[in-house]
DNA sequence: CGCCTCCTGTGATTGACTTCACAGTGAAAT
DNA sequence: ATTTCACTGTGAAGTCAATCACAGGAGGCG
């Protein structure tokens, strides 16, 4: 099989958000013993073009069954080892506020590979307590505490204020990956990068769409 | 002026998006007392190019001064009602798990033009409470509370299981718009918009640009 | 008053992603 | 063994968004 080395070197970024879904789809199909499913099975399951599903997995050179399709358990290690998710890895969390405590608590995460190990604020009341049985550090511990867990992604979820700071801290001690839910504009440091979730946005273009038809009619 | 009617007929849903951005910097600006700013600097503070923020604003007909730039104010209220965020809105809620508590207690949907009416729940303990100063319905109270409400968007922070049922109960009652937080595929209703947030599948995004960069040193 | 500078709005171009459409192929049926 | 069938992988075409580059114009300055 050719598909040992580099299988993942030109993944569109389009495709490795679409593999997030195809993967959680495969595991419940895996749940419910379904062991080959063909594109227009899967595409449809999750609301994409067939074409498209068969491209996503050619581009790292996935090769079907002909005849019985893709074989599920297989596609699922493969996706999770092009998603760098085969192994649990830790990741650091920024702010332990409502947000931050929802996400601390929240079962998902490790089901997909990702272990909140540590959590950081500077609320007195806070620091020192566990969250959901995770420490929390005072943000002066974040450099050494970033080494010790070997932390490469980290969630922010803290005030905006001295947000710039905590990024290139953090990126400075090693990590290079953020989750950003903090509504406020920021500066990649260089080789790292910066994935923002703007809640706010998100409703702003629910309500321009709910608006537009409206008026349409 | 010639940008009454219709400014918003024919704006991408990239455009929009950016749109948020622009205003939450534009509000800044105008907290400093800045009242006109050229292209090019509020791309760099955003972080896009210059071209492509003089496109977007040109998409829905605002024209900036040639020697002072775009006038800041003029421009809030423009994209604020293309977006349809100049009244405030109720949406509504379904899950008060630690997610749904999160968003009820977050202050930032208020400055944004969203108000969380109402939250919905099955759980005994929960149903009849307040949260955030908001009160939690049955989920069998869906219906008349949309109504009552008026609810044209709602967040969705529940428990995958029967996520389906309830999109299209909402959708039957007049709801128009969803943001999903559920990690479950649905099935968008006729006339409907689903936005979904998928943090596990951002992280593994960021999970693999990290890996991806790794094995190319 | 006229020149000069710099910025906006936009036609044209480039680039990327999606979709179409079909050749090639493996398995099942006869 | 051979035929048939349906599916995969992929070249080609199409579509959409981002960028380039420049014409036009408003204000400042001599």
């Amino acid at each position: 099989m050719a598909l040992s080395r580099n299988e993942d070197q030109r993944v569109s970024l389009h495709t490795v958000e679409r593999l997030s879904v195809y993967r959680r789809k495969l595991e419940e199909l895996s749940h419910e013993g379904v062991e080959f499913v063909h594109s227009h099975q899967l595409a449809t399951m999750v609301g994409v073009t067939p074409a498209q599903l068969r491209r996503d997995l050619a581009s790292f050179g996935s090769y079907g069954n002909i005849a019985r399709g893709y074989e599920v358990a297989k596609m699922i290690t493969t996706i999770s080892r092009i998603l760098g998710t085969d192994k649990l890895q830790n990741v650091g969390l920024v702010g332990v506020g409502d947000l931050g405590r929802a996400l601390l608590s929240y079962r998902g995460f490790e089901e997909r590979g990702f272990h909140i190990a540590a959590a950081f604020d500077i609320d007195p009341a806070k620091v020192g307590r566990l969250f959901a049985g995770r420490r929390c550090y005072h943000l002066d511990e974040l450099e050494p505490v970033i080494a010790q867990s070997n932390l490469r992604i980290m969630v922010l979820a803290s005030r905006p204020e001295g947000l710039q700071d905590i990024i290139d801290r953090a990126a400075a001690a090693g990590v290079r990956a953020f989750l950003n839910f903090v509504p406020r504009t920021t500066v990649t440091p260089p080789g790292c990068f910066i994935e923002r979730i703007d809640i706010s946005a998100k409703l702003e273009k629910l309500s321009f769409l709910v608006k537009q038809q409206e008026q349409c009619t």
